[in-house]
RNA sequence: GGGCGUGUAGCUCAGCCCGGACUAGAGCGUCGGACUUCUAAUCCGACGGUCGUGGGUUCAAAUCCCACCACGCCCGCCA
């Protein structure tokens, strides 16, 4: 009803100051702070007053006397404070929350007729995700959760890197070394097995003898050759490597869980043509220049100093070249592009940006969001290739772990009397330990630098996800408790004490924090919103008993407790972490 | 050197895009309280801040502009 009530708002104020004979841009529409009644308010007062020739507070008087309430359904009165214009809600404000709160998807927003595709992850098939990567999964798929609650029709695609060197690498290593050459597998899962050979690979590049190194380079050239002229053994060789590690990977990342709708290869644009296309065009476009043996293009334009080869020497194509082929290939399928990746690729995300423009592409379409790295205490990094980091699969693990613990020693306080299986402790423990993983990281905005510390990663308390994953399964207690639905008849005015209308404030803004969120790319502020409407619950559990009030009263709770439950689950859908309905 | 990002309580972070009720909010930690009650993974209270520094714009700056400092990332015919 939050949605409505602004709209309301701006309206009704447009007309307002209209009819005062003052300007309507500027309408100063602003949430009060949490000890003002007021659902909204209005600091137009302010700017107006030099132009009225009056004190803010004046002006706010004239406004509110030619502000007409009668015509809104959702505002009760519009009061001036001091400079403030306050705007109060209406009984109709909180019962039709309450009503709107009964139905599941309560959050998800009209259809946009908008296609996205978000691309997240796409991390190199060459080994185990580690924690320096998972920051990419976790935030894209809130994303695109967030993003299909917001109504738009989301697609979720991996692009995996498979043409470049790396796999050229990859599939040499594999090709070459026996299994008994190589230390055992740290876990058994396929792309544990796998990396070994790649690592192998590298050091043998680095370390071996000239003539082996000379040998292998030959076959990685010959690796490379074939995948640049379409040679169809070589797909079939490098996909063997690709497709093994990749199914490991995913396999990972189901844990999250993060799923994807397609896996977008790159030499699919190398087979298509679209590739040699795309620099074809940018050949004849005016900013390319040859210099050095290849074709470059000039960016100055758009303040980027460095030049972007775009074909080398030899006449073959680069990763970023692949790539605007595979963004003009998007742009065709959908009407919004999100991309998720690494603060490392700023520099090729602009060139992508600008080379896209320079194929006459609208890249208002494309929105790349950016995350910093989480790093190893000390500032080391994580590397497949050298092994360190700390695998995504150990931090779940552990995870899980400490939850279990946790889940253990509560039971014996347990009053809620609903016999936990060994099988729901397992759940709770996968649903708590994974939930606070995804949370940390969600929870925070994407551009900070992260520093992993396992007792940070995995802390329990508050601002955590167990804290808001508590505030449903409270909710759930209550509902289980007074067993059976609310009946139909219920009465929203009688919730009218300081925690019930709180509670159904908070219910009532969590549609415009998931179109806000949406339209900003911003999943955090789903998880911010997580903990205040934590706050509001639990002030309302402490103060309003529910299954032992007079039965109109109650009836009236009941329904308040499903709204907000509803909210919550869906709060937390949109993070990716799961509600328990006990713990 | 250039570009991008970050800098808010001892620690981890919201708030910054779009200036206004901010006398800057949370959590952790510390100290002190609340379970015969719908689950205490909860709640209540206390302590704790030159919002990196300096200038500017404005009636009003954590928020906008400029300079500087610190840290991170990038500046490959790698991906």
């Amino acid at each position: 009803m939050f949605l409505a009530m602004r709209g309301e708002v701006e309206a009704e104020l447009e007309g307002t100051l209209s009819a005062l004979g003052f300007p309507t841009d500027d309408r100063g529409i602003e949430q009060p702070p949490d000890d003002v009644d007021a659902v909204l308010a209005s600091s137009v007062a302010f700017r107006l007053a030099g132009e009225a020739g009056a004190p803010p507070p004046k002006v706010a008087g004239d406004i509110v006397a030619e502000f007409d309430v009668d015509a809104c359904q959702y505002i009760e009165t519009v009061e001036a404070n001091g400079p403030y214009v306050n705007f109060l809600p209406s009984d109709a404000y909180f019962s039709d929350t309450v009503e709107a709160g009964q139905d599941e998807e309560y959050g998800a927003l009209p259809d946009q007729e908008t296609s996205v595709v978000v691309e997240h992850t796409s991390a190199n098939p060459t080994g185990p995700v580690h924690v320096g990567r998972a920051r990419n999964p976790i935030v894209g798929d809130a994303l695109a959760n967030l993003l299909e609650y917001a109504g738009y029709d989301v697609d979720r695609h991996y692009y995996v890197n498979d043409a470049g060197r790396q796999m050229a690498v990859f599939t040499w290593a594999y090709e070459t070394f026996d299994e008994d050459e190589l230390p055992d597998p740290e876990r058994d899962r396929i792309e544990y097995d796998m990396v070994r050979y790649y690592r192998k690979g590298n050091t043998v590049l680095e370390e071996g003898e000239e003539e082996t190194v000379e040998a292998a380079e030959a076959e990685i050239q010959s690796i490379m050759q074939g995948l640049e002229s379409g040679d169809e053994e070589t797909y079939e060789r490098v996909g063997e490597v690709v497709d093994s590690v990749l199914g490991g990977m995913r396999e990972c990342l189901g844990r999250l869980p993060a799923e994807f709708d397609e896996f977008v290869k790159e030499t699919r644009f190398i087979r298509d043509g679209s590739t040699e296309d795309i620099a074809t065009e940018l050949k004849e476009s005016e900013y390319a220049v040859y210099e050095d043996d290849a074709w470059q293009l000039e960016l100055t334009e758009w303040d980027i100093d460095k030049k972007f080869v775009f074909l080398r020497s030899d006449g073959t194509s680069l990763y970023t070249t692949r790539d605007l082929a595979h963004h003009e290939w998007k742009f065709q399928q959908y009407d919004e592009a999100v991309t998720v990746l690494g603060e490392g690729h700023g520099l090729q995300s602009q060139q992508l940006r600008a080379a896209l423009e320079i194929l006459g592409n609208d890249t208002e379409m494309l929105d790349q969001v950016l995350y910093g790295w989480v790093n190893l205490p000390g500032g080391e990094s994580m590397s497949t290739r050298e092994g360190t980091g700390i695998m995504l699969d150990d931090l779940l693990d552990e995870a899980i772990e400490r939850a279990r613990n946790e889940v253990e020693t509560r039971l014996d306080d347990r009053i809620r009397q609903d016999d936990l299986t060994e099988a729901d402790i397992e759940r709770i423990a996968r649903q708590v330990g994974i939930g606070a993983v995804r949370y940390d990281i969600v929870a925070k905005q994407p551009t900070k630098a992260i520093t992993f510390e396992w007792d940070r990663a995995l802390d329990f308390e508050a601002q955590s996800a167990p804290y808001v994953q508590y505030v449903h399964a409270r909710a759930c207690g209550i509902l289980d408790e007074a067993d059976g639905t609310p009946t139909a008849e219920r009465d929203a005015t009688l919730l009218d004490s300081a925690p019930e209308r709180d509670l159904l404030r908070e219910i009532a803004r969590f549609p415009a924090v998931i179109e806000e969120g949406a339209i900003e790319r911003t999943p955090h502020i789903v998880a911010t919103y997580t903990r205040d409407f934590a706050e509001a619950f639990n002030a309302f559990y402490r103060e309003c008993p529910v299954v032992d009030a007079p039965e109109d009263v109650r009836d009236a709770r009941l329904a308040l407790v499903v709204a907000a439950r509803n909210t919550i689950a869906n709060a937390l859908d949109v993070l990716g972490v799961d509600a328990p309905e006990s713990m």
